[in-house]
Parts: structure tokens; C-alpha cells; sequence
DNA sequence: CCATCATGTAAGCACTATCTTACATAGATG
DNA sequence: CATCTATGTAAGATAGTGCTTACATGATGG
């Protein structure tokens, strides 16, 4: 997981996902819609892409063909479920409910200064 | 979203989202979690989080306590939306469309392997 | 064969991230 | 007030990323 988010957390690697997305593409042919940093660098990139699993190469003669592999996401898009859609739902509730979960550890406080400035 | 996968792409910054997703948390609670590394490291992952809009943080009298913000997550769950669902059915597509060759034994073929078949 | 094309790899350098320890500050408490 | 508690910030050491240029390798085509 660790893998997939720092290869994912780059805007070119992102650029890349995106141009193969819809299909294969060969490397040479990436490294050109980058003409603002060498071929190598892209290359690099794609390893990274590579070793993270999102994307998948096959040799084609003298070229080597990429393509997204949007298995390698599936991790991430558990984690994000996690946070997103359970963790909205848990905040919300405790919102409406008008009092924070602050439970975790019951402290001595004296005044209910919790819930001075929770309106926001 | 740069700065979001940023912060998300670290396993204690994770921990971290996974403990204040249920409700508020403070500083010193959410370190002592942590004790294979020092407060101030947690205080600065939390920086880092709180700067990426992952959480949210509330004053409360000595303490600050944090809680998820799951908004912040919404840039993700756009791309991945797009790389997950639609790369998933794009890819399938092509693949039908004989554009993924599965099965074909492509040999030289000086053209039709992958160029301008991506349909924009 | 030999030259060329497409691509990956190695070495090196600048910049960034993530820790640590030491210090600063704001609120609570006697 | 004096002091303790909870927390953030500064400075620095170390490791990691992301580029570049130079080189290596395997397939192509005369």
C-alpha cells in the first residue's frame, strides 16, 4: 500500500496512469508527451509505476507496451472507502448527535468547555 | 492533491486518520500511540495532515484535538473514480475491441499495435 | 555482420522528508 | 504568582526522491 500511494503521489506518474489508461502505449511514445524532462526520467517513472503494480509491460519487438493495471489500486481504494465513506458517516452522526466522541479518554473537566466553539 | 496523496502515502499519518476518524483525539492521546517514535514526529505528521486539510483541529482548553476530515479526501476518491471504475471499463473495452491482444500472436506489424488507436 | 532504434540502467547531484533533541508558549492548578 | 502540563517549533543529522548525462542491451533492417 505504502508503494502505491508514494508511486501514485507524483503529478507525472499521475499523467502517466492517465495516458494508459485507455490502452497500450509504448514508452518512447510516454516519454514524448513529457518534453520538459528526459527520456531516462520518464523511464524511471515507469518502473516505479511497474514495481507498484499499477501498471503492466509487454515487450512488442524492439518497443515495450504499458498499460494501466487498475487491480494495483485496490488497495487504495479500500483505504479511501474506509476514510470516506465509514469515517463520513461515524463524523456525521457524532455531529448530529451534537456531541463529539471524546471519550477515548475521560478527563477530569470541570466546565464543558467541549462544546463552546463547535459551531462553526 | 499533490499535498493529499502526500500525506496519505505514510503509514503513521494513516494511523493517524484511522484513529481520529471516529471522533476527537488529542495530541498527547494520538503520540502515546505511537511509541516507537517521538512526540514532537507526531506532532509534525499531524502539521502535515492538518495542512492537507485531512483533519481537522479544535482547541480545547491545554489540549488540541483533532478529528478526520473526510473532504479532504474528495480529490482522491475523484481520481481514483477515474482510474479505478473508468480505466477498468476502458480497458475491458479495448480489450474487446481486439485493440488488447490476449491471443493475437502479434509479430511485426510495423502499425496497429498501439498508436493513435487510443480514440480521444 | 553492422548500424540504428527503442529502451533500460548506472553514477552523481540537488532538493525534500522524516526523524531526533532542545527550546518556547499557552492554559491549568495550587 | 509559581509551576506543571500539553503542545508546537527550531535546528540539524540522515535517508530518500527525482532529475541529468553517459553507457549497455536487445531487436530491426539493409
Amino acid at each position: 500500500m505504502d508503494q502505491t500511494l508514494r508511486a501514485v503521489a507524483d503529478p507525472t506518474r499521475r499523467a502517466i496512469l492517465r495516458l494508459v489508461r485507455d490502452g497500450e502505449v509504448a514508452a518512447g511514445d510516454i516519454a514524448r508527451e513529457f518534453p520538459a524532462m528526459s527520456r531516462p526520467a520518464v523511464s524511471q517513472h515507469l518502473k516505479v509505476l511497474a514495481d507498484a503494480g499499477l501498471v503492466e509491460v509487454r515487450p512488442d519487438g524492439n518497443r515495450r507496451l504499458y498499460r494501466l493495471n487498475p487491480e494495483g489500486l485496490r488497495e487504495v481504494a479500500g483505504f479511501l472507502d474506509e476514510m470516506w465513506t465509514d469515517g463520513l458517516a461515524r463524523l456525521k452522526a457524532a455531529a448530529e448527535r451534537e456531541e463529539w466522541p471524546e471519550r477515548a479518554r475521560a478527563r477530569k473537566q470541570s466546565h464543558p468547555t467541549a462544546d463552546k466553539e463547535t459551531t462553526p
